[in-house]
DNA sequence: CGCCGAATCATACAATTGTTTGAAACAAGT
DNA sequence: ACTTGTTTCAAACAATTGTATGATTCGGCG
């Protein structure tokens, strides 16, 4: 319980996050762990029981670290919910294209993604779900109450989708884009695009409630 | 070398192209893949050589077989490109959530594209760029001719976005979503959200273009 | 039939891996 | 100084996994 013990334990808990990453969950192997943290082999188990224990709580530390990183917004009331859209995705795209030092990150997110885990149900109730209710209901301030919820749904996975492609399918984005184009592609300017393509959209389906064309 | 031989290292070519693609190749066990492909332990490392050998080989497999039903769709002349565009959009969805069966083949590619190695390009070059470019002229014919190559691009890689995501997220969106509506999530029911979403914003954006606002 | 090469089979082996164990080191309280 | 509870350590254990082996079966050919 000392400071010693949280010492390792994270020690531990950081070095399982990269070899993770790395090598994905089956691949990963506690002793490399171990080695890699400078910790006892039997050190996984004492601390956290068994290998998938501490995958878990070190996938749950990469989120809560990316996090801190960039804090959720939090706006004044009477905010323009068009303007806390393009924040909400703003953060979410700094958050997903961080500094390369904590880019294991997004590497073990996208690993959960493809494959989920037992970690997955945990992460999705702490971390994902708050972000897409909060999606969802600045959408709500948006778009015409003859919106279903099912209709809000996709349209909040598609908004996240487009963000997560920016980060997950990066490799492939930089093989289309011209090199001078790819080099402007940060947090900020994707973001800008995302928001207002988003609220284009938006503009359209108000327009067509308008008009009263239903397709 | 009769079609019995044939036939059990062509049969444990397609098992293992599934199972990799379940488990990815560290998980998946040649036990397993034997056990599904009912052959004995052995045959693996009698026909291939070993475990390394048989993921090439069937890799190489599902590439071979993918370029089979890649059929560019082709519109007789004077097509609505809002047509066109919710057909490619199907076309892409229809593929990437094929029954399993069939779809092993994308699961696989996935799992490359995730760790870029040199089949990364020749995957973007045969198999992506295309797609790429007719999602890119459809875009065109849509959108006032003010829209500018860089933003084309971007709108692109968010209708891939989309689609990508409600493939590879599929396990979290299952998680975010009640059960009886995530179980319409097919392919034509997806494909008509998206393709209706980015017609909305093409709307939006000829009303903002037509206005003479510019945000 | 008798023989031979190819293919399949049950089984064994060696290496790796997650997990356990019991002792030793350590810190802190009394 | 002694005790107590916690943490670390080296070693071992049991299960899994890739691979190898030797016997067996099968199909065709002289």
């Amino acid at each position: 319980m000392s400071s010693d013990v949280d010492d390792t334990k994270l020690r531990l808990l950081e070095t399982a996050g990269t070899v993770f990453a790395e090598k994905g969950y089956r691949a990963a192997t506690v002793r490399e762990i171990c080695q890699r943290a400078s910790v006892n082999l039997a050190a996984v188990n004492y601390h956290f029981g068994d290998k998938e224990r501490l995958y878990i709580e070190s996938v749950k530390r990469a989120h809560f670290c990316r996090g801190q990183h960039v804090p959720p917004p939090s706006w004044p009331d009477g905010t323009a919910p068009e303007d806390k859209l393009r924040d909400v995705i703003r953060a979410i795209l700094e958050r997903m294209l961080a500094a390369p030092d904590t880019a294991w990150h997004g590497q073990l997110m996208m690993r959960e993604l493809q494959q989920p885990t037992a970690a997955c149900a945990e992460l999705v109730r702490d971390y994902m779900r708050p972000h897409f209710d909060l999606i969802r209901s600045i959408l709500v301030e948006l778009l015409p109450d003859s919106i279903g919820d099912d209709k809000l749904r996709l349209i909040a996975f598609g908004i996240v989708g487009q963000c997560l492609h920016f980060r997950l399918g990066r490799a492939i984005i930089g093989m289309l884009t011209p090199p001078e184009e790819f080099r402007r592609y940060q947090a900020g300017y994707l973001a800008e695009h995302v928001a207002s393509w988003t609220l284009a959209a938006v503009d359209g389906l108000r327009l067509r409630a308008e008009q009263g064309v239903d397709r």
